[in-house]
RNA sequence: GCGCCAGUAGCUCAGCUGGAUAGAGCAACGGACUUCUAAUCCGUAGGCCGGGGGUUCAAGUCCUCCCUGGCGCGCCA
């Protein structure tokens, strides 16, 4: 609707501008919003007082000459100059009845839009190291960039989610010696606490109970010393397969999944490295100094050169990470999006100051950084330490709380302000709790359909209804909310911020109950049920569309 | 020291690309179940949008300077 009433108002000053004989060039995008005030009506647009720096006139006036022109439009019963100069419309009410009947007719395709286009894009997110157990601060990046990958779908992009596997570096090595360690204990070769900077938690301890018994004692030839490398690799791979394949599990509990799984190691293996390298070279921004080479990402904008190959000749994990956004390009996306923790934030311009000496466009990639979680149980906080090796698994989380609530709570924030995560609260069946809210709104309106069912109340059926007795202002609100859901949605892919959703769907959640309190929709007007029942199935719809869109079922009962 | 992000009601947070009298939930207080589910609703109260200056028809939103908090500043990943 927002589009339709876009079209007037543009019409309206190129018809204006023509009178005046000035030029139709050079006009701001028409800007429509919503009113402030319901009593100024439906849609209201500042158009006016932007054409009055430009058109040297005083935006009333050059309202009042708008409202003439959109007087003519037979959709608009009401166009009112207000303020500094709004102009405010006000539809003909059965624009809003046959908008209703729109989207149901629309039905699960609601809100299916082409602003993507269908361009190409990748959503990369997750993306841990294969050394211990995801975490429920994986939990939120995980939710955050599954639903925006759902999103910018529906929004009409080609989409497709990739879990990049950093299964390269010091870091597997360290999980390898921490196996064989845990191992060589168990044969009474290690004792005491183990050493400072190795892998301590549980899970460790549990896999190389599980490699005796499978494989005995004898994988101690070769392995017996700390600085024993030859048998290294086979601990490494037997640790990062185990936990990657736990990774996966959990996720998927989580309804996650991914397109594509990509390993770090196979960039290195493979050369792809040494391609991407090649490729900065013949773009001159490579050079060496003190025995190491440079990238020189400051020429891009980033505060200082980086280091792609080390002194010792070891590749960098940047570079690696440049060669492996290259060939995202190469792939075909447009757009690239990887979502990260908010301490990796400083990391963003060098790899922006990459993509950009490799010959693309800085804006084609997208960093969403996600802000730590902090954990607590009614209140109090639950101390988190990785070090330690005392962390809340995802896996705990979701046993937990369950994975609606999870998947839900995690979007009730921006996703770069930090989240207070409490067990208790998304635990509650109570009214405490956002993610029932929601849901149980979609399950009054189940219930009403059900009883209309069961009871076969003679009610006239949807094909016969019109929506024209909706004319309740709550009523009218309420289709003015489902048809700001494509509006909702497009922002919530433009900007890439998930966490709309979950405000949207807490409104008109909140419009439905308090609708519910003071109407009936079963009611001795057979012609008003009716038309009710039109609104509820689509509100219904809509709450739907949304759930699904979180990864939050949709409960028939509760 | 430099950089990034944040600072909005007692608490947790929204605020769409700069729009009209700044919103919600929780907590507090007072009400509503013989009626389609009370996991709900209705009402009351609560504000120097961290502070100063600037840009303009218009600033919570943009610029600048300070204050406070978090994070980052490696030939780690």
């Amino acid at each position: 609707m927002k589009k339709r009433v876009s079209k007037y108002v543009e019409t309206a000053v190129a018809a204006v501008a023509a009178a005046r004989g000035l030029d139709g060039a050079d006009l701001p995008e028409i800007g429509i919003g919503l009113p402030r005030e319901k009593a100024f009506g439906d849609f209201s647009s500042n158009i006016a007082m932007q054409l009055a720096g430009r058109w040297k006139d005083n935006p009333r006036a050059i309202g009042s000459a708008l409202k003439d022109e959109l007087d003519k439009e037979s959709d608009l019963a009401l166009v009112t100059i207000d303020g500094p100069g709004f102009i405010n419309m006000t539809l003909d009410i059965s624009c809003w009845h046959s908008r209703l009947l729109d989207i149901i007719g629309q039905g699960a395709e609601f809100a299916t839009l082409d602003y993507g286009q269908g361009r190409r894009v990748l959503v990369e997110f997750v993306s841990a190291n294969p050394t211990g157990p995801l975490h429920i601060g994986h939990g939120r990046g995980a939710a955050v960039g599954d639903v925006l990958a759902r999103i910018l779908k529906r929004a009409g992009f080609a989409v497709d989610r990739e879990y990049y596997v950093n299964d390269a570096g010091n870091q597997m090595m360290v999980l390898g010696r921490s196996l064989r360690w845990r191992y060589l204990e168990l044969l009474g070769h290690r004792s005491g606490e183990i050493p400072d900077g190795y892998y301590r938690g549980e899970y460790l301890l549990e896999m190389a109970k599980e490699l005796r018994a499978d494989q005995g004692d004898d994988l101690i030839v070769g392995n017996v010393n700390e600085e024993d490398v030859v048998g290294l690799e086979f601990f490494t791979k037997l640790a990062a397969d185990a936990i990657l394949l736990g990774i996966r599990n959990d996720l998927n509990l989580f309804g996650v999944e991914f397109e594509h799984w990509t390993s770090e190691k196979d960039f290195f293996t493979s050369g792809r490295v040494d391609v991407a390298l090649a490729d900065l070279k013949k773009q001159d921004v490579l050079y060496e100094e003190e025995g190491a080479i440079w990238f020189a990402s400051s020429r891009f904008g980033d505060e200082k050169d980086r280091v792609v190959v080390r002194a010792n000749g070891v590749k960098t994990y940047f570079a690696s990470d440049i060669a492996y956004h290259r060939e995202k390009y190469e792939r075909g996306y447009d757009l690239l999006i990887d979502v990260w923790g908010a301490d990796h934030h400083g990391y963003v311009p060098r790899l922006k100051a990459a993509i950009e000496a490799l010959g693309n466009e800085p804006e084609s990639f997208a960093a969403i950084l996600v802000q730590l979680v902090s954990l607590s149980r009614s209140g109090t906080p639950v101390a988190m330490s990785t070090r330690a090796g005392e962390f809340i698994t995802l896996e705990e989380v979701v046993n937990e709380v369950g994975k609606d609530a999870a998947r839900y709570f995690f979007l009730t924030r921006r996703s770069d302000s930090h989240l207070e995560f409490d067990l208790e609260l998304a635990k509650s069946k109570n009214n405490d709790n956002p993610v029932y809210y929601a849901q149980y709104a979609h399950a009054r309106i189940c219930s009403i359909l059900r009883k209309i069912e069961e009871e076969g109340l003679e009610i006239d059926g949807t094909g016969n209804s019109t929506g024209a007795s909706l004319t309740l202002p709550e009523e009218l609100d309420l289709i003015k909310k489902l048809d700001d859901f494509t509006v909702v949605l497009e922002s919530a892919a433009r900007n890439l911020e998930p966490h709309r959703l979950t405000y949207f769907l807490d409104d008109l959640a909140a419009q439905l109950h308090s609708y519910y309190n003071r109407n009936r929709v079963i009611n001795e007007d057979g012609k008003v049920s009716g038309d009710r029942l039109l609104l509820i199935t689509a509100i219904r719809q809509v709450i739907n569309i949304c759930l699904t869109l979180l990864g939050v079922s949709s409960p028939e009962k509760m």
